[in-house]
DNA sequence: CATGAATGAGGCTTCATTCAT
DNA sequence: GATGAATGAAGCCTCATTCAT
């Protein structure tokens, strides 16, 4: 009957939501309490009412936003069909592009970073990475067994290198390099696609 | 003709290098300077006599740490004529293996991080980052015209890929996720070499 | 005639009785209102809303668990006839044997502490104490008065010489001293008792 | 050769004193490294350089207190021949009626609580306590041995007698009881000594 | 050259207290 | 009557930096 849990629900997701823009703008170490109460309009105090610690708030946040980000990509995944389009459709969405994308990945650098000092956060790699290494896979399989994409490739290979491609490329376009812009990253993922999966080149003649 | 500047460098060059151990082993952040006095047996007031602040020995480090390993790297390549041969040597040197390497590498994602949040920092990946580049460019176009290597690449392109892939790969190595081994990281760069440079394809039938 | 009083008088009452757990057991600087809380199976709000300050509760449940305890030996020695008897069961009721009398013990250690820093809780000792001397006197009054204790011993002297040895007794025993076990408290008082009060020595041939 | 370890230690014994004093003015709980600071002429990040944490500079400071108050008795009492003067001393010396030996009682009381809610602070006790209580039981026997004192005293439990009625009635002069006195006190722990030990009662005629 | 004692700003955390419900 | 979410003041502690030696 009491709306009370959805109030404190909302508020603890306010923090969380303050506490990714606090690690995107400033860095995970650089990110203070006091950073988190102020934009999440409140007090510090009223962050520790919510969260135990510092560190508690901090890896909620970057769990929560992977959770968060994760569902929106599946759920973006699930209105289109081909598998082809689906990878490209993977890529733009997480193309540092625009702010939003931008802020996620930041997110993901400052986690590996904490989780490499911290062997207590690897499991949430392991689960998060793991979930988008299978949506990777199912892609390939399914884009294998309609058959619009070539056999002969192992799908979970294939979601690794091409993870892993995504992830370098965008550190890169992230530190602003100039070899590496978005478009170039774009070109590169898209082509990684088309020529590990597509059909092109095994009808040359 | 005073010996003195000798000494100097040297005990500069101890201080770079207890804070590379340092930030490797607390992490950029974390590392303060009592622990880098320690490692280089001899006292804070010692580190600020030879460094303005602690960001600047933080950063000097870290470069210092780069053009060393990128010296080495050159060092050995040098020994090497085949250009296939000097990739293969590049993975191996860079594979994430034994305690020197990953230090190295958490060194470079310790840069990233700092790279993002400090954009002054980025001239740093712009010069080293593009070096490495260089020297996968190369040795792709030397092979290139020896006819070690296909044509039909652009030498610049296979090596953002090339490093980019070789990033996302150390990354989840040093994650120790279940995902990813150094074996798995072996073959995958080996495979990648021999699939965008190699003959066999050309060759099928 | 409502009843409603007799609720909030019992709720009232166990919040005290929370207090004094809360301040035996973690100690009186370091009791929190929500430690009370907890203890009485409410909330730190309604703690507030029955005492005006945290200093009140304590205060309050000082004093009223001496006020107990002090009622409590006063109906079990109205049992007793003998003027002996009497103390021997003061001094029963009084060894820090078993927890509850260990926490009255507590209890008054930290109200010495209290009193000593907070001038305003001074009365509660004169008064306390007061009414323990008393008792003291009284019985000491009423043995000498019987024939049963020898005569030549200032009661109220007397009474603060018991008083103040049983204290500095038990103090050694709470810390667990070695050399102050409950039995040796037990044997100390006894002894004064009969010494100072028994008819012995004076009838040694 | 370098006269540094004394302006240490010299400093060191400062920050304890202040400490002491911080204890004695506002008690151990309320006692704040910034009173401590303020009252050594110091910051409160000198404090910390020299001691962990806050409860080790108040340890410690108790412990050194005590240590100071029994070197400086013992040293009194070196001087005196007779072993009635010397318990008659050891009363003077602990008669809480200036404000040095009040300062003095007060942290004992103060450390009782420490002790009673922190066990491992229960050896400073025995050690300290089984010192006096030493003090008390050599100056008995050697006073029997002599024949200044009467025998058929066990001189140890005299001695736990003896300290216990000293601490019992320092509490209530401390608390300014009007029961309890200064001069009350002096005279019951004089007759203690000379009717427990005296030789009065031995010769009656 | 090098040291390390001293500082004090800054940040996390605790917790009594308030107040809307 | 009772609650507990929210607050913010207060205090401990860390650590880069300074400076006298």
């Amino acid at each position: 009957m009491s709306p009370r849990p959805n109030v404190e629900d909302q508020r603890r997701r306010e923090i969380l939501e303050a506490a990714c823009d606090a690690i995107a703008e400033r860095g995970f170490a650089a990110a203070r309490i006091a950073d988190i109460a102020e934009r999440a309009n409140t007090s510090s105090g009223t962050v520790h009412y919510y969260f135990a610690s510092k560190e508690d708030v901090l890896h909620q946040a970057l769990r929560f936003a992977f959770e968060k980000s994760l569902d929106r990509q599946i759920a973006e995944l699930a209105k289109i069909r081909s598998a082809r389009d689906s990878l490209i459709k993977l890529i733009e969405l997480n193309l540092p592009e625009h702010s939003e994308v931008v802020h996620e990945w930041i997110l993901w650098m400052e986690f590996w970073i904490e989780a490499l000092h911290r062997p207590e956060m690897r499991p949430v790699n392991e689960d998060l990475y793991g979930h988008w290494r299978a949506v990777v896979t199912d892609i390939v399989v399914s884009g294998q067994e309609s058959g619009e994409f070539k056999h002969g490739v192992v799908a979970a290979d294939l979601a690794n290198r091409f993870v892993a491609l995504m992830d370098g490329l965008a550190i890169q376009v992230l530190l602003h390099s100039e070899q590496m812009t978005v478009a170039e990253m774009r070109r590169i993922c898209t082509e990684f696609v088309d020529s590990e999966l597509g059909h092109r080149e095994l009808t040359p003649n």
